[in-house]
DNA sequence: GGTTGGATGGGCT
DNA sequence: GCCCATCCAACCA
């Protein structure tokens, strides 16, 4: 396994362009990996670089909280502009979404795993382990080591406390099924889940149904 | 006001 | 792989 040299990348520090999060939600997905998130409390900054997410694509989709438009106190904020904080409680977890899609247009951005960046001491304290790899990989573990809670629920991810930032643009990406959505009809088989291919920080080692690299051209990911 | 079940994680077999 | 902690939103009444 691979993982991410972060001696030899440039992270930057500004906010990406609010334009990024006009994306099709799929695109999103794609185009968040390599990017980092950061939260900062005063317990001080952690960050890490998003290595996986899923998309859900409400009216459409059965693994969607937003499937068939359904609008809830829960799920309204996925029915605003996107760019903002989706957060959840899933059992004893909070689970952090980035909106995507028109207003209107319950669609959002799971943030999976990430590869931890900054403020590790903090993250390892919050997490109360010591071992790097298991800080951040899993949607409810990088919850806990950034300090995103529901308090973060509708937030803009453009401007602290809790904002993304540029990263590097990935030279593969692998996309699969989504993770722990058995009970989603056809939905099952969407693949929608991608990660940065051969990151040993993502949730969960499975098998690829296409290797994707970015393509000049079309400013997209495509198959190869 | 009662019931249900989940976009999880940690522990154990 | 299986079990279950733990809790609230959603839904039904």
């Amino acid at each position: 396994m691979k993982d991410t040299n972060k001696e030899n990348r440039e992270l930057g520090s500004n906010p990406i362009p609010e334009e990024c999060y006009l994306l099709p939600t799929l695109d999103l997905a794609q185009v968040l990996l390599g990017t980092v998130l950061v939260k900062e409390t005063e317990a001080g900054l952690t960050s890490g670089i998003i290595v996986e997410t899923e998309a859900y694509i409400g009216p459409e989709d059965q693994a969607a909280h937003s499937f068939n438009n359904r609008r809830t106190k829960r799920t309204e904020v996925m029915f605003q502009n996107a760019g903002m904080s989706y957060t959840y409680l899933m059992h004893t977890h909070c689970l952090v979404n980035v909106v995507s899609g028109f207003k209107n247009h319950p669609e959002a951005v799971l943030i999976r795993a990430l590869e931890p960046l900054a403020g590790i001491d903090l993250m390892k304290q919050r997490r109360g382990i010591s071992d790097l790899k298991s800080l951040t990989n899993g949607p409810g573990k990088l919850t806990r080591a950034l300090g995103i809670n529901m308090t973060d629920y509708g937030r803009a991810f453009t401007k602290p406390p809790l904002y993304i930032t540029a990263g590097f643009k990935p030279q593969s990406i692998s996309q699969g099924k989504r993770i722990g959505i058995e009970n989603s009809g056809e939905a099952v088989n969407y693949p929608w889940r991608f990660w940065l291919t051969d990151n040993s920080f993502v949730s969960r080692h499975k098998q690829a149904d296409a290797i994707l690299h970015w393509d000049e051209k079309t400013g997209s990911f495509r198959k190869t």
